[in-house]
RNA sequence: GCCCCCGUAGCCCAACGGCAGAGGCAGGCGCCUUAAAAGCGCUGGAGUGCGGGUUCGAUUCCCGUCGGGGGCACCA
């Protein structure tokens, strides 16, 4: 090895040309590639050079803010953080390559069950648990060379940022969008707390998958409801730039719906009760009414019903409580329910309709009451055959050959469809959207009906009955009521955990802790208590990603200034776990702090990619399934290049990436073989290109060239594949052409080096040292692409006789159509193949294809 | 039950409607070695799940079907 080690052309992060850990010096002078040695020779050079600050005020590059979704600090970094992050620091060092101030910052999503839970088995303070974790991922991300600010960290669980979830917490109750009210809520009998709608997942606890339960509980909510129809329209700025899935369940999750309320008369009650309906053009074919057995309606109604009625409705309501949320929600389940002896009149005929209690019916959507149609909907069909109530046709629903549907009610089919209305008297002959339209109109006219938009999204509950989690900042005071912390007396620290009993026992520990709890109200200055629940951690990561512009900032919980000129996030990467709860829950923390005057935008992630899961054997991985793949086993012994390669290289990033089909072992071949290239340049740096081998310089700009449209298409594992080619092109011209003298192999060399930095950074360091750079491969640069070098001079024309392949042809890429034409008839090989068939057609796609039609 | 995505070599995966193979893994053959492993070099291998259609031409577009994955699923 022969190469001269002198002064680089890296561009220095600090602007000194301090030669920090000249790496000729220590460097053993065999061409064996040392993983360990390689590692452990740039992390110290790295620290010194933090080539990935991005708060200097006057940093000229335009800015961009790449984004990783923080981790949990459950323990040590594992396969699938290694994924995530390897693919995100692709993209964040694609920019810092390609001249961008990029904001690349890291934290903990600290709150949680898990440290409350290791708290209680050991008898620790989770903070101990908490950042002896972040401690430690901390320094395995630093080694897993990820490039990251980290004069930026924040940690959830610090005082100095949950205030400012307080804070933020005030100002939505000073909008009405934080309230408290009681309700059924979704209850884990197993964590001892309550679940947020979207924490319940078919009828499981998102966190432990025991079933959930109800219970009523006065609980806090945040309003998200009344920013449904935001969160659903301004989905169309992500088009394209979400995947389509996550836009899907975030619509799915909203479920807008468009129909009506109607009134509908009760016997023996003044008030009328409103129901509402997607179908008001069925309301003649209604034969009963059905309200949900845990309503306050149920219980008002079944007061009033005869005695032995009112014992039944009392039997069911148990039953139903009991139910758990899996067993509802079964599609094979009966429907059930009790007939409350109780009438509803029909406002559009007058017809007296019998009112049912059955757990078909939720509560908490609509109105907690239906109008039954047995007909058209295949709920109320099913419920009225077990309860044989009359099924009446009032739409005539036809086939693809016109042909009427055969009568519900000996079908046990509802005929949902479009169709005309029948039976209906004023709305006979108008088809669906027409009779919704006529008879909105006609029931509005008196005040009995009116169109309306629903949404299946519920608020948001945040409160949790744990300890770990940010204190709400509310005071309950006898005379006053419900007030809140004035922002001055902010944070409302956690009491410490010593002390207060921290099991699980549905009441929040916050209780037990007196000294804390007894308080003076902030309004009239007597006896108060605090609110003794937390916030969901779901409000922590929110608006995090606006604390890391100004982490320090004590007066405000972000920098108004610093929001203007980063946000929104440009490119935000994580899983596909949170495509609804944290995606939903940001958009619209967002949304109210575009409305609150202190963003200017409306979408907090303008683009974002969901990487797959890295599984086993077809699995996801689990110590009781036994195949678990340990990282830091997998880094120990292939390095963390190969490592952060093999994760790129597997396959599309969202796909799951089956840690027992990938190879390790050849990405770190591959790369050992990428770095002898680097020993094996033998001219000066600074060399001139444009002496060097043609052939050799249009493979290193046509590769840039595709590897640069491929990074920023996300495709990553086809850019790997592509500089894989150019290192065994270059391989090829040093043996067995140019040689490694020429200098179009230290300018392919250098390109391999720069593209590699963004998935192999140990390696491509190296190599740039090897090259007789100073440190600092990351800040190199993007190779230019000179585009004359991508013209080729001659293509191969492939000429096809009835679509098969009989010749080609090296043609100038500028030949015309009709010269091609002539060349490919010309041809011995063509005119065999037609032989004594004319020519019926010639199809000519200048200059790579002829297809000749023999006629 | 409804909706979406994917089926290419033994495996992971590429291929603007135009030569089915870029890259890797595994396999085979060499080199190195006393030998083996490692390492290095070379290399065979599929007609694109199946059936139709559109087209001069289909892995690519359309319809159907089978298989795999995902989402939604008493929301009136």
């Amino acid at each position: 090895m022969t190469q001269q080690i002198e002064a680089g052309d890296g561009v220095r992060a600090d602007g000194s040309g301090a030669d920090t850990g000249r790496p000729g010096e220590d460097r053993p002078e065999d061409d064996r590639y040392d993983v360990q040695a390689i590692q452990a020779r740039w992390l110290p050079v790295w620290d010194e050079l933090a080539a990935f600050r991005s708060g200097r005020p006057d940093d000229p590059r335009p800015r961009r803010y790449v984004l990783d979704m923080f981790p949990y600090p459950s323990g040590d970094l594992h396969m699938g953080h290694a994924e995530a992050y390897a693919l995100g620091d692709v993209v964040a060092r694609y920019w810092v390559q390609r001249g961008h101030n990029v904001l690349h910052p890291i934290g903990w999503d600290a709150f949680g069950l898990p440290a409350e839970n290791a708290a209680i088995k050991r008898g620790l303070d989770p903070r101990e648990w908490t950042y002896e974790n972040i401690a430690q991922q901390k320094a395995s991300m630093r080694r897993y060379a990820c490039s990251f600010d980290w004069d930026r960290l924040l940690r959830t669980c610090d005082p100095e940022y949950y205030r400012w979830n307080q804070w933020l917490f005030l100002r939505l109750h000073e909008k009405g969008l934080a309230y408290r009210r009681p309700s059924q809520v979704n209850w884990c009998p197993s964590c001892q707390t309550v679940l947020a709608n979207e924490q319940v997942v078919a009828g499981l606890c998102e966190r432990c998958d025991s079933p959930v339960t109800k219970k009523k509980l006065t609980q806090w909510y945040f309003r998200i409801t009344d920013y449904a129809d935001r969160l659903l329209e301004d989905m169309k700025q992500l088009e394209g730039a979400w995947p389509d899935k996550v836009l899907t369940m975030q619509r799915n999750w909203i479920g807008r719906s468009t129909g009506a309320d109607v009134e509908f008369a009760i016997e023996d009650r003044p008030e009328p009760v409103t129901v509402y309906t997607t179908r008001p053009d069925t309301l003649f074919g209604a034969t009963f009414f059905v309200v949900a057995p845990d309503s306050d309606l149920a219980a008002e109604l079944a007061a009033r019903a005869p005695v032995h009625v009112q014992a039944q409705f009392a039997r069911y309501l148990e039953l139903v409580r009991a139910t758990s949320e899996i067993d509802r929600l079964s599609t094979e389940r009966e429907k059930s329910g009790i007939f409350l002896h109780r009438y509803a009149i029909n406002p559009v005929n007058g017809e007296r309709l019998p009112i049912y209690a059955a757990d078909y019916v939720l509560a908490d959507y609509g109105h907690g009451a239906i109008m039954a149609v047995p007909a058209h909907d295949q709920r109320d069909l099913d419920f009225a055959r077990t309860f044989d109530l009359p099924v009446r046709v009032v739409v005539d629903v036809r086939d693809e050959d016109d042909k009427p549907l055969p009568d519900p009610a000996d079908t046990g089919i509802a005929t949902a469809g479009d169709g005309v209305l029948v039976n209906s008297g004023p709305l006979d002959g108008l088809r669906k959207a027409e009779a919704i339209e006529r008879i909105i109109e006609i029931l509005s006219a008196d005040g009995r009906a009116a169109a309306k938009v629903n949404y299946r999204l519920r608020d948001w509950l945040i409160s949790r009955q744990r300890y770990w989690g940010t204190p709400i900042p509310i005071v309950h005071c006898d005379t006053c009521g419900e007030v809140r912390v004035p922002d001055d007396r902010l944070p409302v620290e956690l009491p410490p955990a010593e002390g207060l009993e921290l099991k699980p026992k549905g009441t929040s520990p916050l209780g037990g802790a007196g000294d804390w709890v007894e308080t003076t109200c902030p309004t009239c200055g007597g006896p108060a208590r605090r609110d003794t629940d937390t916030m969901d951690t779901f409000v922590d990561s929110s608006w995090y990603f606006l604390r890391y512009l100004s982490p320090d900032r004590d007066d405000v919980p972000f920098d108004v200034e610093q929001a203007r000129r980063w946000m929104p996030v440009d490119q935000y990467v994580g899983g596909v776990t949170h495509a609804i709860l944290h995606l939903l829950y940001s958009r619209f923390f967002t949304k109210v702090l575009h409305d609150l005057g202190f963003v200017d935008f409306t979408e907090p992630f303008t683009r974002l990619l969901n990487q797959g899961m890295v599984i086993m054997n077809g699995s996801a991985m689990s110590k009781s399934r036994g195949n678990l793949v340990r990282l830091s086993d997998q880094l120990t012994e292939h390095g963390v290049d190969a490592i952060r390669l093999t994760m790129a290289f597997a396959g599309p990033p969202e796909d799951d990436i089956d840690w027992a089909d990938v190879s390790p072992a050849g990405s770190a071949r591959f790369l050992a073989r990428a770095w002898r290239l680097a020993g094996d340049v033998t001219s000066s740096p600074g060399a001139d290109v444009a002496t060097g081998d043609a052939a050799l310089r249009a493979a290193t700009h046509r590769t840039v060239h595709e590897v640069t449209d491929l990074i920023e298409g996300f495709r990553f594992n086809v850019a790997v594949a592509r500089v894989m080619e150019l290192v065994n092109t270059t391989r090829k011209a040093i043996d067995t052409g140019c040689g490694g003298a020429d200098p179009a192999v230290r300018e392919a060399v250098a390109a391999v080096a720069v593209m590699l930095s963004l998935f192999a950074p140990y390696t491509a360091e190296d190599m740039w040292a090897r090259l007789g750079h100073a440190p600092g491969v990351a800040l190199a640069g993007w190779p230019a692409v000179d585009e004359l070098l991508l013209v080729e001079e001659t293509v191969t024309c492939v000429v096809q006789v009835a679509g098969k392949v009989r010749d080609r042809l090296e043609v100038p890429p500028s030949v015309g159509e009709e010269a091609l034409r002539e060349l490919a008839l010309a041809s011995p090989a063509v005119q065999r193949a037609l032989g004594d068939r004319g020519v019926r057609t010639v199809v000519v796609r200048a200059p790579r294809l002829v297809n000749v039609v023999p006629g």
